[in-house]
DNA sequence: CTGTTAGCGCCTTCAT
DNA sequence: ATGAAGGCGCTAACAG
């Protein structure tokens, strides 16, 4: 029987008792906040380090009294998985608003740099934390560095812009989700030969070059008897990508196994019924919706890899109260995994 | 640009005002409390459902005061996934104790339904929230009824007491485990012929003997041209599983696939290696431990059927804790699922 | 540079 | 059956 966690519960005043100082000098040190003296800020610490002491957070909570404002920025169109994520915010508001905290979702134009730079330069000053599905682009960097630098909190979502300085990217590896792709197609196509065909949205997107880019890594490294055929660009519409689909298995009978990269999923999966090739085909493909999940349980498709939405929308979230009130993060909480999902582990 | 929240916060006093009554009777409608004329309730009621008010649970929290003691309690022995939970436990220590809240971790005898009932039955009145990896046996049942009677908060980890009334089961469906370990299985023998072996810790264990279940469903109704063997029993143990293991593979050459449903896996990965095997024959098991991650990537094992330790942890303490403040649960949250990892989606 | 003080919103006695 | 009032521990304004 072990205890894991401190006996009882210290407060401000006693660790302003121990280090002879006032209530509002502890606070001071305990924020970072100027004007104590050094050898004071020492004193205050070290008494803080003896008693290892934690500031009750719903007290702090309550005294500080302001609402907090935070906005989730999402491209517009209707792609499945992004309105999964709104509707997964949508679901936290009773839970949030009972923290003093308000989220909206504004709507923009993230794949145009210089809109969605605009959007994010008229929001400084107006939130307490962001999370941006952002374009990875200098002046969309230099947008988020803007807002930082203004005490805003900011984490990306969904697409990174690794070189800014947002806080936290809440989203997946996406060359690994790629290579689990890969993998999985290699593994499933089992001792056959033949080729391999890749549908994207378009290759100009960071994340569907990446999940390419590590799905054919995957191909030359340890299945060099498959031929992996073109990237073909449905640009995630459906009917253009059945169009492709159909196309692509007549001209190629010899078409083992296909990479759905982006959406328009079921564009691809009406072509490879209709060619019926629902049962000798390896059909593999992103993201868990009402569609993917029938195409799993139809065996149209063999499994599908998958970031859980619901989990990025409250990661994000979680991520920017915790930055707001300075609460611990719980890292190993807050990273998203790429989810293989097959018929029998449906969610 | 659509508001998810609502805008100002109201308080306890808004009501009071509304209802024509005071702070104190709003509080006791709120926590359902006795002492209030049935009509005084319906005015109270009907002013916090008009204006959707939801108390701001920092400053409940703050006014409480006291401490919340929780207790885990797990079965005693090596087995690695159990110590990673105890260690996740142990990770969230400092977040807790900023939440005035300690977590114990109780060692238990939990496969003797006569030692747990007793440990269960002494820990009645002792603290506010308790997770139990419990076996599911009448007494134990009882137990369990007896303390939420007393007003502790129980879920159940890892294995489930269905018919009592723990306000929560943190865990996965075994049976759809096993079922996913069977796909995986089919699917990557491909369209070879031959012997499907079973190791298991014991067929007594109920989630053993579940994942069996849902293991040999998928076979009989999927790939009835494998031969799946009868089931051997490894008793959990590294050396017992590499000796049967080793049997096996020299008594049926035409082995290609190999289950193993619990511990044990050090010693069947190594009968696999010494008998040469490892390119060409199909191995599943469960959980991710520092050795599966290692057979994953050298190609030993195929895939890993895992539930994530960390997220049963924090569920367990987030349900908890949740119910100790009787603040809203988010449900899509603490669904446990069952994880397919193979060497590229490595967490 | 440091201390004092007035709340934040709710819960909990204690009166009525 | 209902109300009044004093905190809980921290923050932030204001003094000094």
């Amino acid at each position: 029987m072990s205890n894991t966690s401190l006996g009882t519960s210290l407060t401000l005043k006693d660790i302003a008792r121990e280090a002879g100082v006032s209530l509002a000098t502890v606070d001071r040190v305990l924020h970072d906040r100027p004007g104590v003296r050094s050898e004071t800020v020492r004193r205050v610490k070290d008494a803080i380090e003896r008693h290892k002491f934690r500031p009750f957070v719903a007290a702090a909570e309550l005294a500080r009294g302001r609402m907090l404002r935070f906005a989730v920025i999402m491209p517009h169109g209707s792609n499945v998985f992004m309105q999964q994520i709104i509707t997964h915010i949508g679901d936290m508001s009773g839970w949030l608003s009972t923290r003093r905290t308000t989220v909206e979702t504004i709507i923009a134009d993230v794949f145009n740099p210089t809109a969605l730079t605009a959007t994010l330069e008229a929001l400084i000053g107006r939130y307490d934390g962001l999370a941006v599905v952002a374009l990875d682009h200098p002046s969309v960097r230099a947008a988020i560095d803007d807002l930082v630098a203004h005490g805003t909190h900011v984490v990306t979502l969904v697409s990174d812009v690794p070189s800014s300085r947002r806080q936290h990217y809440v989203g997946v590896d996406n060359i690994a989700a790629g290579r689990t792709a890969g993998t999985l197609v290699g593994r499933l196509v089992g001792p056959r030969t033949g080729r391999i065909g890749i549908i994207a949205g378009s290759q100009a997107l960071r994340d569907h070059a990446e999940r390419i880019f590590g799905f054919n890594q995957v191909m030359t490294e340890e299945y060099p008897d498959l031929e992996v055929l073109g990237v073909i660009e449905g640009r995630d519409d459906d009917v253009i990508s059945e169009d492709l689909t159909a196309r692509l298995l007549a001209r190629y009978p010899d078409l083992i196994g296909l990479y759905n990269v982006g959406a328009g999923t079921p564009g691809v999966a009406n072509a490879i019924s209709k060619a019926g090739r629902e049962k000798d085909l390896v059909f593999i493909g992103h993201d868990l919706t009402a569609y993917t999940r029938r195409y799993l349980i139809r065996g149209v498709m063999d499994a599908v890899i998958s970031q859980d939405a619901g989990h990025e929308a409250r990661s994000a979230i979680r991520l920017l109260l915790a930055l707001a009130r300075n609460d611990q993060i719980l890292e190993e909480q807050e990273k998203i995994r790429i989810d293989i999902i097959m018929r029998d582990n449906l969610p």
